[in-house]
RNA sequence: GGCGGGAUGGGUGAGCGGCUAAAACCAGCAGACUGUAAAUCUGCCGCCCGACGGGCUUCGUUGGUUCGAAUCCAACUCCCGCCA
């Protein structure tokens, strides 16, 4: 249940190393894919494993309220019932008070919450969500957090960042079984004093691991940036550091320079079945109709299964017919991309060329382009405009920033 | 042969005197998505321009009524029912 670190970038915070858990060791640095209701959308658990997984992140709130945690434990487990034998982490289900927001009502003692799926009320405490996870079964489980939207407003932030330490502790307290590692959370927005606040309060507990939460979530990525290196720095040297939610395969490689050592993300799954595919120049929209008539695979020398075997043409074609195919194919492409980046990424750190190898990935690689995004963002404010400018009524959804 | 109903932008299809360049959906063109309420959501979608605005041409065809017509009237052309 320890991580042990074998490598370490002699330029950078980059580290490489083993993270022992109850079933089997992972090589760090990692990233865990979503299956946040017990499933990798689209993907069977052999497949997952094949494309180079070896731990998964699953979520306490979704499997709560379905099937709900008695059932998961009556089948035996999370690993069972979803038949993952690997490493398993759970998320507590604090990231859902932050996405479900007009659902909630947080307090010092839990969330008070309506489902989504039925509109019943629900009250979870911190005692509760480690109770749950217990039961779950998985081999690292995750403190009970509350992780504001982005906010300027420091007050909000202080407020949630205090309940989280205060949260921490009766976690800590709450958690009976000794063969689950525990992660604390670090929150405090993009207040850099907070951050450190919030690191010590977190260490000071005293945690199997420690998570860097609210990030990525909609801030400008200079904080982002800034909050992870920061954060990092401070975090204890011989523990697992978690960025939570990240993410996109530019930030995978920026935090691992950071010291980062596990990452998970909706990200990579989510985009593939919304047709946004990864390659090493950047994302492509397989939609598009440039794709059309493309008899090549969407990425030269990807040997993922997915490239291997079929033509843009057909990818695209199986988009436009929403053909369940496409699903799939398109994850595991993106699964196959990230995990093979971080496994290069790791390789690079134990052969001690970390830092140009990063460099390189990071000049051929595009993130979207900003140009094409904004234009369509004034596109959309404009027409908003023209729409409420002389009536006086205003819209909620008018604050589009 | 007689009697009804209908023809709307790429498609389906609302509108039935001004608020209508014309709902909605589909198709099409782009974009977003980071601890997954997401196989979802957003923008554009007649033509032109100096584009948080302005101009032009549209609702089968032609001709009327009206300050004003996709909307009312007439004729014509096609379509679809029903009766002989």
């Amino acid at each position: 249940m320890s991580l042990q670190i074998n490598h370490r970038c002699p330029d950078t915070s980059a580290r490489a190393g083993t993270l022992s858990t109850a079933h089997g060791g992972v090589p760090t640095p990692t990233f865990a894919p979503v299956a946040t209701q017990a499933s990798v959308k689209a993907l069977t658990p052999e497949t997952v494993s094949a494309l180079g997984a070896k731990i998964l992140l699953s979520n306490t709130y979704h499997l709560y309220l379905r099937p709900g945690i008695d059932i998961i434990e009556k089948l035996g487990g999370l690993h069972r019932f979803m038949n993952w034998p690997g490493p398993i982490l759970t998320d507590s289900g604090g990231y859902q008070v932050f996405s479900l927001p007009h659902l909630r009502e947080a307090t010092d003692e839990g969330v008070r919450f309506r489902s989504h799926i039925d509109g019943s009320e629900h009250f979870i405490t911190p005692e509760a969500a480690i109770r749950f996870q217990e039961a779950l079964g998985a081999d690292i489980i995750m403190a009970f957090d509350e992780c504001p939207p982005y906010s300027e407003n420091r007050g909000e932030v202080e407020e949630a960042m205090v309940r989280t330490h205060l949260w921490a502790e009766k976690c800590l307290k709450g958690k009976q079984r000794t063969d689950q590692a525990i992660y604390g959370i670090v929150q405090g927005g993009g207040f850099g004093d907070l951050r450190r606040r919030s690191v010590e309060a977190i260490t000071a507990l005293g945690f199997d691991g420690y998570a860097i939460g609210g990030l990525s979530i909609g801030e400008p990525k200079e904080i982002t940036n800034a909050m992870v290196a920061d954060t990092t720095r401070l975090l204890p040297d011989d523990k697992v550091r978690y960025l939570m939610g990240v993410g996109s395969p530019e930030d995978i490689v920026n935090g691992i320079a950071r010291g980062i050592d596990l990452f998970d993300s909706a990200l990579p799954t989510r985009i593939a079945r919304n047709g946004g595919l990864f390659t090493r120049y950047g994302r492509k929209i397989i939609r598009n109709a440039a794709y059309k008539d493309l008899d090549a695979p969407l990425e030269e020398g990807c040997d993922c299964y997915t490239c291997r075997n079929f033509s843009a043409a057909y990818l695209h074609h199986l988009f436009r017919c929403k053909e369940l195919l496409a699903y799939s194919l398109a994850t595991i492409h993106n699964l196959h991309f990230v995990l093979t980046l971080v496994a290069e990424t790791r390789k690079s750190i134990i052969d001690g060329n970390f830092e140009s190898f990063k460099q390189a990935f990071l000049d051929t690689y595009e993130p979207t382009d900003e140009a094409i995004r904004l234009s369509q963002m004034e596109k959309g404010r404009a027409r908003q405009r023209a729409k409420f400018a002389d009536g006086g009524e205003r819209s909620d959804e008018d604050n589009i920033d």
